[in-house]
DNA sequence: CAGAATCTTGAATATTTCTTGACCAAGCCT
DNA sequence: AGGCTTGGTCAAGAAATATTCAAGATTCTG
């Protein structure tokens, strides 16, 4: 089994495919898509998803045939999507068998929450992706920095600025964002980001990477991409 | 966007309505009322107000439903307010749905400040965008200023002279005017305007980007697009 | 509980940006 | 043209802001 599990959308609307899919992509969860019941049925067979995300409400064959055909053949877990609350009593009643249930509208965020959640369940864990910026790489999963080959020794306090700032490169934040991103708890003086900085500063420059965050006087800092 | 946001509030309690409206306007909000979720969709459609406060359980139909209804025609922000911890399941999240969430029972002075805190974020979100003209960009978020492929490198001052202008082309303002928007608390000599401009013009032009800045004499000055 | 690591603070230092005034150039008016 | 007004440029000093450092407080760990 992959480090990156693969989870099988089943949607006909495409615009809720594409959310679906961008945040369990951010997530480290590779995907495919299917838009209807047959299809779904037959990538299920092929792909061999880890999980399968499945609408009610699609056309061919509806969410219902598509979980029992599913589950004819295999114990893939699925969490079932529907728009409205009537089918979810429905489903209850059904007792088919899907692992958890979310009813639109929902907050894509949530969906990768549970989905997380079920596989945690069948006991498999959720890859994050690294984000990269040249030989820059951070491990979110790891919590931990390197370049190139060597790791950087950051404290988490660095760790949880410097990711803020690569998820959004270019961007400049203030010292009070940085500090509620940082240290949510914390009623430090908004000075501390600057030694918190300094510090992540001379790391990075000692592993051969100076001059990425910048700061923009008056303002706050920016990790400058390009 | 009018000085004085309008902000309806859908509330079946009277007593709830008549507090948070209270608090509002003593802030300078304007507000409708609704009592159910029928009246409310109408009236969000009637009125458009700026932000919507929405009570989770209301007669007619949920807030969620109103939710629903308004997300499909106006991208209007919702702030819902909960009697129950658990509907917060529902609500986390707040991309696909509601811009912030309350829990009953709140202190009507934390409700006004979120309502102005999602307003100044969907504020922020307006002037997100990228300002253009020919090679010129300027990128608020990021606060930086490029011309094609070289980026500018302008204090923050000189960004927001150049900001300004750029959102009102073609307007004339005076050194007054233009102080005040790039030194607000300055009591400077309003000639200081002449030097940071003098200073903004040197670096358009390096940048290639000569003479977009006009002066009109005995007036100030000008950015003439056309 | 001791030791280590990390966070926080304030002071000293360094840097950038702002402001001013002087001087020169350009436009305007009679 | 000549004088007067307004704008441009420059450089030096003033002010604001950032960086560094070291020491004390706090939190984590074994």
């Amino acid at each position: 089994m992959n480090a990156h599990p693969l989870v099988l959308i089943v949607e006909d609307e495409p615009d809720i495919a594409d959310l679906l899919e961008a945040y369990l992509r951010r997530d480290g969860f590779r995907t495919e898509r299917a838009s209807d019941g047959s299809s779904a049925v037959s990538l299920h067979r092929v792909a061999r998803p880890d999980l399968v995300l499945l609408d009610v409400n699609i056309p061919d064959f509806d969410g219902f045939e598509v979980l029992q055909k599913i589950r004819a053949s295999a114990q893939t877990p699925v969490i079932m999507v529907t728009a409205m609350a009537e089918d979810l009593d429905k489903l209850l009643g059904l007792k088919l068998g899907a692992d958890d249930y979310v009813v639109k509208p929902f907050s894509p965020l949530e969906v990768v929450a549970r989905v997380k959640a079920v596989l945690r369940r069948v006991g498999m864990q959720a890859a994050a992706q690294p984000l990269r910026f040249a030989d820059l790489e951070l491990d979110p999963l790891a919590v931990r920095v390197r370049v190139g080959n060597t790791r950087v020794d950051t404290t988490l306090t660095e760790y949880r600025i410097l990711e803020h700032l690569l998820r959004h490169p270019n961007r400049t934040f203030t010292r009070g964002e940085l500090l509620d991103v940082a240290l949510p708890e914390s009623d430090a003086l908004e000075r501390v980001i600057d030694t918190h900085l300094g510090n992540l500063r001379k790391k990075l420059e000692q592993a051969g990477m100076p001059d990425i965050i910048e700061t923009v006087r008056g303002m706050g800092f920016r990790l400058c991409l390009e």
